[in-house]
DNA sequence: GCGGACAATATTGTCAACAATCTAGGTGGC
DNA sequence: GCCACCTAGATTGTTGACAATATTGTCCGC
């Protein structure tokens, strides 16, 4: 170890786990990587809504118990990605059409704000971050990756809050975009992507100029044109449970 | 702390509780109990920040067990009312300036939005509720009851958020409502009341009008103000640790 | 054949004992 | 006298067994 530093921190012992294959104690770690697996994967609209997710299925899948699985379980059920019912279990969220318009009104809102924000104290740094950002998004949708094209699309708007600097409203915004795939698989109209492409760097764009209210318009127009995509949706599951619908048939209505 | 505030409807099946001692997988109630019992403790600024919350003392306060306990904190955890240090416990939450200054510019936007979208939509029922709680407000501050008057002034805001609409939204500043009382008691300047009364009727009357921008306008100056108020505290808790001022002598800078 | 009661299974919820870790207080060496 | 070390108590973290509940499949009466 280092002897220049005689109280150094405990750090992390990291070595030995790779070595030994598991360190006592280590669940605040296999915790966060539960997380961050089960988080990722409602992102990539791996988890359809309504799905139930087993504890003991979790619990063996990642090699920990069940109550380190029930933990991961309450902080997905308070980031709303999951909904728990009482001695049934927990399930990935179904939206609801009220608050699907609601999260939408709710991403106006803050990302609005964290574009007025972002173009004030535009760092060039960070506008290069974000520009280097959209092209591989543009490169992964010519490839037809669709699936890194919506990771990387989504991870646009993630870094649209982190360099407002903002924390508080970059968590909030951090829960709505990882809300936001739900609903579009429980409503889905069409099958184009979620976010048009060149909307993003449009954005970039004015916010480089300084253009904020521009910007603001552009990203507002932007989120109107995602939700105006889901709008068929929603009027679908305004009716009684479309269950024609989902077995292929003709629609009802 | 104390238990005995649980004043709280205990509803139905309490009867049977009271008889039998307590009726079986009543944890989910138990379990939202404890959590808005805790919730309002910090609202009330009943438990300072930086307080360790143990885990054996609350499950025999609660008469519940260490897991159900643990669940509640882990919820209380992520509304960012506590913080979890591994191995150490958990405290209740000492917002950094950062996130001081963060949450107020969260209010800020989040309720500039509430307010034009009440202005929209407003309901005469929900606009003289609101009438009526600011007044019970003034009444419980004339009247010296700081306690009451605090939490009827926070009961605005929610009430605010609640006629707006918007549920995601609501839910965001309920969070950040509830945070707040932790970032005055962190760095409160002066012992004045949280927020000036007569702004609150202001901004009611601004929204019952229809001028959404005058309300806007009022409902920022209002939090400009509560913050201002707080930033003698921020500047002191920028420099290295004021240990001067904490002892009474005169400010090192 | 059909509907409702019943039993078997799977799943969640609860609990207490045990292990790991941190904190505080004392003890000995220098 | 002071600092490192070490032990003892308190606190959090983990585990497995058990209880309560929901779901599914089965059987019986009609």
């Amino acid at each position: 170890m280092d002897a220049s530093s005689l109280k150094s921190p405990p750090q992390d012992a990291s070595v030995e786990s790779l070595v030994l294959g598991k360190t006592p104690r280590a669940g605040s770690q296999d915790a966060e990587r539960m997380f961050d697996t089960l988080r990722n994967a409602v992102l990539d609209q791996r988890l359809p809504p309504g799905m139930q997710l087993k504890e003991q299925a979790l619990a063996d899948a990642f090699k920990v118990n069940r109550a380190l699985v029930r933990a991961v379980l309450a902080r997905l059920e308070s980031a709303r990605l999951v909904e728990h019912r009482p001695n049934r279990g927990v399930f990935v969220a179904t939206p609801t059409v009220a608050e699907a318009r609601d999260i939408f009104a709710a991403r106006r809102v803050i990302e609005a704000a964290l574009v007025r924000t972002l173009t004030a104290v535009a760092m060039p740094a960070g506008l290069a971050e974000m520009q280097a950002l959209v092209e591989r998004e543009q490169a992964a949708y010519r490839s037809g990756d669709m699936r890194a094209g919506l990771r990387l699309s989504v991870e646009f708007h993630r870094l649209l809050a982190r360099l407002a600097g903002n924390s508080v409203l970059a968590n909030f915004l951090e829960e709505l975009v990882a809300r936001t795939p739900l609903v579009v698989l429980s409503y889905k109209g069409s099958d184009t992507p979620s976010c048009a492409l060149d909307e993003h760097s449009a954005i970039i764009e004015a916010i480089a100029v300084g253009d904020a209210e521009r910007a603001v318009t552009l990203m507002n127009a932007h989120l109107n044109h995602l939700e105006a995509k889901l709008e068929s949706g929603f009027r679908a599951a305004s009716g009684e449970a479309d269950i024609a619908a989902m077995l292929g048939l003709a629609p009802a209505r």
